[in-house]
DNA sequence: GTCGTGTCAACTGTTGACAGTAATTTTGAT
DNA sequence: ATCAAAATTACTGTCAACAGTTGACACGAC
């Protein structure tokens, strides 16, 4: 018999890394706040050495910044950063879904198929909003994207990008009607893949994911970050 | 007046990344080679604790793989992931030519016509290889890249993606005839950046890289890597 | 009152030593 | 000779203390 080690000789460094992902999805940590090492250290009851190499790896991810002999602080993207991250997403993601077109299994569309009736029969997609913007919309587009079969898309789109993206709860920015259309729009898709139609799934998943970003584009509108003054006027 | 710090306060740890980086472009390290932090602190002239940083930075960018207790390792991705990230690239670079197409000025334009003009006179392009798998290839990508304004897309396309990619040298694997196609392809390019269409811009680079990574994934399919055995078959 | 300078405290950057784990070698039995 | 188990070794993971830099504050000159 064969089987994984229950903790996974999880280090100490590892730990912390989850944790503060965890804090800063949590919302304990915010964008642009400083984090004092040594604090943090003695809060989570370890030393600065790991805590310093689980900071140095996010650093490596953008999600943390380092100023040299001041401080890292929580990467605080500018709306226009935000936005191109999101138009990173929308190619990525096309991608994925054409990839996925071509190699999804049977049971892999039954599963996606199940995940849309839910959808359907949810109370909250009546009521508007949150949904989508939830669990909901994430579960499709996480079936996708593990379908295509990438590692490294997978890890890129799953992990770095999504956690990036998640930080800032622009998710709360969708509009009224935003859920029913973006139902529709994941119809679409899932009815090229149905047909294994990879020009057409990229194609539908790219329309989706721009459309979702132009919502938000309007939302972040509203409440604007001078940082990006300077690049608007064109 | 206005300048610059002289040393922009580098600390240890970021010269220690730089020299892994440089290390491993170089080849002095070999891709799957292990690294053994107290020899290579000592022979950097520093300690444990910097070099652990650094490592740790470039885990968060996969250009290292670490093991926990035994050890970190550049890493070795195998064939189809060498894929993948070319895929990635495909549709990346696409996103790039297409916001370039947009935006660029005519200095711009200028100055890819003139590295497009170089080229053609250039005596290596009519030998064959070597010339678009070194720095005339670069060139004219990284002037388009960098036209693009997204810093996101400059990060990962000029910083992890790419030397990701460099680590690797199967840019030797170039098919003789290949340098003279990618050239024309460069044209394409270019008329649609100057015809400022952003459309057919993102076409024409999809398919420059899309052929590409066509003659790389050939090139790799001569020397097989036993670890992609077992998805191959399809 | 404003500007510039000097001092100070708090934090980060770095170090060397210790503890713990995984691989290797050695030893012993079959 | 082959294999298994135990001891050794070499490395990583972790810690606590030191050194250096930064930014703030107070003081003094203009």
């Amino acid at each position: 018999m064969q089987m994984e080690p229950l903790a996974k000789s999880r280090t100490l460094a590892d730990q912390a890394m989850d944790m503060l992902v965890e804090a800063i999805l949590r919302g304990d940590l915010e964008p642009g706040e400083r984090i004092a090492e040594a604090t943090l250290a003695r809060n989570l009851g370890i030393s600065r050495g790991p805590l310093r190499e689980a900071i140095s790896r996010l650093e490596g991810k953008s999600l943390l910044v380092r100023k040299p002999h001041v401080g890292v602080s929580v990467a605080s993207p500018s709306a226009g950063e935000i936005i191109e991250v999101f138009q990173m997403r929308e190619v990525l993601e096309g991608l994925a879904c054409r990839m996925a077109a071509k190699q999804m299994t049977g049971i892999e569309l039954d599963r996606l198929e199940r995940i849309l009736g839910d959808h359907s029969t949810h109370s909250d997609l009546q009521d508007g909003r949150a949904y989508y913007q939830s669990s909901g919309d994430y579960d499709f587009h996480y079936q996708i994207i593990v379908a295509s079969r990438s590692k490294r898309l997978i890890d890129t789109l799953l992990g770095d990008l999504y956690q990036f993206i998640r930080i800032f709860r622009y998710r709360a920015s969708a509009k009224p009607g935003r859920a029913q259309q973006a139902f529709r729009e994941h119809m679409l898709i899932l009815d090229a893949l149905k047909a294994r139609d990879p020009a057409a799934a990229e194609a539908a998943m790219r329309a989706h994911v721009a459309r979702a970003t132009e919502t938000l584009r309007i939302a972040l509108q509203e409440h604007r970050d001078p940082r990006d003054e300077h690049r608007a006027s064109a």
